[in-house]
RNA sequence: GCUGCUAUAGUGUAGGGGCCAAUCAUGUCGGCCUUUCACGCCGACGACUGGGGUUCAAAUCCCCAUAGCAGCACCA
């Protein structure tokens, strides 16, 4: 037996897509309740997706109950339209969501307990300046408000309720330690006032702040474990205070580094800015690190999965290379994706003494039970120029050799019969090529500029779909038009 | 400035005192297969941030340095 584990244990660590297995979850048997918190200021990036699929990925191993909440407590970040974006991505992720709650729906439920906080002596209203109460807080020293009775305190607070104070005249704070080192801790803000704009869903103007909307939420959701950012580091020993004062056990805490892509900005705000800007196009801008960036140039929510889970949930800051991301994509999309010709840079040119005859391609090389494309070939091809330069001799895929003759610049075609042999011989390359008629134009967008050239006609009725340009590489068809397609490179 | 976290190949990861001249994936290069420079298969390349210490033994524990990151909002 002690011989068969080392093997076994490599079992465990491989699953059979190639994923990994993360690190087994403590207290994990006394059940799983977790929550992915977006707030809706705008769509899902891959930032979203690692947190996302990180606590996806431990609900479905531990068969647990996944809560989306939608953090919607500060209407300057809130707009109506963005609700729905945020489902789309949700949706296009494929979680196991078990329920979906917006904390907009909850406000009674904060006003109730920070009601009892300050009954219990947890919190005060304080009607300090907020630069006064930094410099204060940063000498560790306590605000006048701070010693106001239980009573006073109620007092504020029902008045804050009844909207007699304007923003930034006052605000809840946690009794927390002034003494504390890290003056990150130091009696910080649970609630504000908050007077323009208003909530798209909900009227009023007293709003919780994320530490303490979370406790409430995580701990009356029966949220056991977090995995979120380490940048709420600093939050979670925040929340402890008002865990401690309700006496209420808090969920498992994990937090994962910071992750960056080559070349893409994670931020929304900085999205936000590009696009008002001009620089970017919208939120599904190829240069984008958003979900709906990279559905559109054709990569699956497995893929991406995949990608995250096997970052896993190191607290160390990593640069995540597209590289990664592509090999993932290509594992699910390779088997699906039907090969078409794409001939970028293309010239037309006739083959002298060839014949008439059909070609057939697979539409699939592993998988010929798909069947073909049929490409007639009538006398001349068109061929990607870059491709035969310089070459003497050239196979166009599925069809027969071609010598070139080059007179200066111009080459001209004669055919040299269908032998596959003779190509290999004169290691000629075996190129993609097009018959006229048969031919679309086709735009082929990439994040470094577009491609102009022909595809197969048949590409048509592939919209939407990802393909293979065979030599080109792997790309989604996002438009047919009339006379022209529109593709968007995914990766070779 | 104060507080805290992290540090393994180009990238991402495994390993938490001896089994590590360090795992796996990706990448790159070479080969095989192949009417794609795809897929698949075989092989090669490539790393424990630096310096001290503890120990018979350190990638693994401790200290210092360096670097990166996060927080110090009436944002989430």
């Amino acid at each position: 037996m002690a011989a068969l584990a080392p093997d076994r244990l490599r079992q465990e660590k491989r699953k059979s897509g190639g994923a990994r297995e993360l690190p087994a979850l403590e207290y994990a048997e006394e059940g799983v309740v977790m929550r992915f918190a977006p707030n809706p200021s705008g769509p899902l990036h891959l930032g979203h997706a690692r947190a996302a699929y990180l606590n996806d990925y431990y609900v479905r191993r531990y068969d647990g109950h996944y809560v989306i909440r939608i953090e919607d407590t500060d209407p300057r970040r809130v707009e109506q339209e963005n609700y729905g974006l945020l489902l789309d991505d949700i949706d296009w992720l494929g979680l196991k969501v078990g329920e979906i709650v917006y904390q907009s729906d909850r406000m009674d439920i904060y006003y109730e307990h920070c009601r009892r906080l300050i009954e219990l002596g947890g919190a005060y209203a304080c009607m300090c300046d907020a630069a006064y109460f930094r410099d204060l807080k940063l000498e560790k020293r306590a605000c006048p408000c701070r010693n106001q009775t239980i009573e006073e305190n109620l007092g504020l607070w029902d008045r804050m309720l009844e909207g007699a104070f304007c923003e930034g005249m006052i605000t809840v704070r946690v009794k927390t330690d002034l003494e504390h080192p890290d003056p990150a801790m130091r009696d910080f803000s649970i609630f504000r006032i908050v007077d323009t704009p208003l909530h798209p869903r909900i009227d009023t103007k007293v709003y919780p702040m994320y530490n303490f909307s979370v406790v409430v939420d995580d701990h009356l959701l029966g949220i056991t474990h977090v995995i979120r950012g380490k940048d709420h580091i600093a939050n979670t020993r925040r929340q402890r205070y008002i865990y401690d004062y309700f006496s209420w056990k808090p969920p498992v805490f994990k937090h994962y580094g910071r992750l960056s892509i080559g070349g893409v900005v994670l931020s929304t705000s900085a999205i936000k800015e590009g696009i008002v800007s001009g620089v970017y196009s919208g939120w599904d801008d190829i240069h984008l690190g958003t979900l709906k960036a990279i559905a559109r140039r054709g990569f699956e929510p497995d893929a991406v999965r995949k990608a995250m889970i096997d970052i896993g949930i190191g607290e160390t800051d990593i640069t995540f290379s597209w590289e990664n991301l592509f090999a993932q994509n290509k594992a699910v999309i390779d088997p699906r994706a039907n090969r078409y010709f794409f001939v970028p840079d293309p010239v037309r040119l006739p083959v002298a003494d060839a014949p008439v005859q059909t070609a057939e391609a697979a539409l699939h090389p592993n998988e010929p039970e798909r069947g073909v494309r049929r490409l007639l070939f009538e006398g001349s091809a068109v061929v990607p120029r870059r491709e035969i330069e310089g070459k003497a001799m050239v196979r166009l895929k599925d069809l027969f050799n071609v010598n070139i003759a080059w007179k200066g610049e111009k080459p001209s075609l004669t055919y040299a019969g269908e032998s596959l042999e003779e190509a290999r011989n004169a290691h000629a390359p075996i190129i993609q090529w097009l018959p006229p008629r048969q031919a679309r134009n086709c735009i082929l967008k990439t994040p470094d500029g577009e491609v102009e050239g022909y595809c197969e006609e048949a590409c048509a009725a592939e919209c939407h779909r990802v393909v293979q340009f065979e030599r080109v590489g792997f790309a989604r068809i996002d438009a047919v038009a009339e006379d022209l397609v529109t593709a968007y490179f995914a990766h070779r």
